[in-house]
DNA sequence: AATATTAATGTTATATTATAACATATTTGT
DNA sequence: ACAAATATGTTATAATATAACATTAATATT
């Protein structure tokens, strides 16, 4: 399979996943913002606001920045894509719903990201939280380096 | 001691600690950068750019946003200063040069700011990179939520 | 089906955050 | 004293994001 159509076959399958979401959780996924995570998923790696706002302005040349944040806000609140807080940038997720908070590893060199969620991290921010008596709601935890491929 | 007298000491220790580094490492912490740094450890919590733009306009009324942000880039490159992904904001560094990278509590209803550098999470970031054949360069790890103060 | 209510989208304007590019001044090294 | 490097000044603009209000569409209620 080329890494075209590997994907072409990845961001349907994320299509379909969230749309099945979104029915069971009654979420309106309407054209717009199927549309627009389906642009977030054309590209392999992370996607800028404005960036997207010119490639949704060629399919629906109305929209404006209000148009996106809200899209993307909808998009997030309900765990379909994540934001990466150290490049304003925003990345499909994997594992919608399958996970409370999702952090990544960034390749400053190539732009990939990975998904690096593990009950490690889970834990350590637990044990971090409860011992300085603070509870947590919203984590943010991203690696920025280089990764494997960009190493050779 | 009261709240104001002992912020005033944080404050001054900092600087201090500032000067002394400075002066090892053959940087030069000048007027400017010293008036900012001074600016950053006056407020409790964290600081935005523009806020300390205008703080510093009242001192030196040529600042303008270059003036700031080419400041911050020193604090933050020498480690005396960090900057907040999540909130797009500044907070002195409480233990310069002690540690690689910081990581924070940040309370959503006071603005508070906590460093909770530990070990634990030290390994957690190198495993998590292993495990992926990641390098990793610059960590960013910031919990938000409600400290114990704000809980009751 | 008509109406009220809520949710989504459209639209204008502007706020907030940050940097590029070039000019001048200051410091440091030779 | 001069050259080179570093820091600061200045103008302009880029990039990111939201407030506020208008309109349209979907849903719930009578």
């Amino acid at each position: 399979m080329s890494k075209r159509q590997k994907n072409l076959s990845v961001s349907a399958e994320a299509l379909k996943k969230a749309e099945e979401l979104c029915e069971i959780h009654g979420l309106k996924l309407t054209k717009l913002r199927k549309q627009v995570l389906k642009l977030i998923w054309r590209k392999p790696g992370y996607v800028k606001a404005y960036d997207l706002l010119d490639e949704l302005k060629k399919i629906e040349p109305s929209a404006k920045p209000p148009t996106i944040y809200r899209t993307l806000d909808f998009l997030i609140e309900n765990g379909l894509i994540h934001k990466l807080q150290s490049l304003n940038a925003f990345i499909g997720c994997h594992h919608p719903h399958e996970h409370n908070e999702c952090y990544f590893l960034i390749c400053d060199s190539c732009q990939k990201i990975e998904e690096c969620c593990s009950k490690k991290i889970n834990n350590v921010v637990a044990s971090t939280s409860k011992n300085n008596n603070f509870i947590p709601n919203k984590v943010t935890f991203e690696i920025a380096g280089t990764c494997q491929n960009c190493l050779n």
